[in-house]
DNA sequence: CAACTTTTGCAACAAAGTTGCATTCTTGAT
DNA sequence: ATCAAGAATGCAACTTTGTTGCAAAAGTTG
């Protein structure tokens, strides 16, 4: 295993390519989440939108990436940690930070979402939590 | 005052015209969250894209509808509750919960956003929670 | 390296959102 | 009730975002 793109690709059973390589780096690097857009004009090797969009799907369905609610319909990604292992859609249990500055969007792994109780007759599924102010690098 | 969509317009410095009622109206008749389409679709008298685009940017300005953030690039919105009179961008701290079989998004008004404590450094401005699962109807 | 499967790029399309401008409607003062 | 000024609307044109089918290219397995 040569590096950390191609390992998660072969754990994951999935053909090693440039692009998905390509994006894979990019996200591992970048440390924060991306948006399509990101994708597009971040990696060097320039790919077809559409196969970024749908390597993306591969990879949100083989759980190696997790995808960020947000208020401006733009879909944001990130590389979900390690112990998060599970195929198909699941959930990393940890909070989302977006700052207003610098618009960057982070996961917050430390930081798990607290217990809420609903109403009776509400059955959870799953719980999403982004908070938006400012970071420790903008202060 | 004849009605509720008139007052609210009203109440927020807003001229009343006949989309703005209806958009309105739709709004206090749905109960639930609505996207741009619902409302494109949903008015009985048919206004323009753009206006109902425009109209729902300026309720948002007014605080009288937030957005709802959610993982599927469609922007939904909803009522603020009358307590929530902030002119400018603001934030009801109640949860939005989003049921996987009728996809409705509803706001719980009943149940508060639970405080977090994020890493020293991070200043928090406003603190979304989407919760998905099964609606109460829906069981 | 050969066959078989998977992935990619292209074209074409559909949906979502924005901007400028002329026309129409609201409002507030007469 | 009327009218002028300002605000809102509709239209056209455009940009961005996302989807689908299909043929060509690349990856995988023996």
């Amino acid at each position: 295993m040569i590096n950390k793109s191609t390992e998660i690709l072969k754990n994951s059973g999935l053909s090693i390519t440039a692009g998905r390589k390509s994006i894979l780096d990019l996200f591992i690097a970048s440390g924060n989440a991306l948006a399509h857009q990101d994708i597009e004009y971040g990696c060097s090797e320039q790919f077809d939108r559409v196969t970024i969009y749908r390597t993306l799907q591969t990879f949100l369905d083989k759980g190696i990436i997790h995808s960020i609610p947000a208020t401006d319909s733009i879909t944001r990604y990130a590389l979900c940690n390690e112990t998060c292992t599970t195929t198909g859609h699941h959930h990393d249990n940890h909070i989302h930070f977006r700052c207003e500055q610098c618009s960057k969007t982070l996961c917050l792994d430390e930081v798990s979402i607290p217990v809420v109780k609903l109403p009776d007759g509400y059955m959870i599924h799953e719980i999403n939590m982004v908070v938006t102010g400012i970071c420790k690098s903008c202060r």
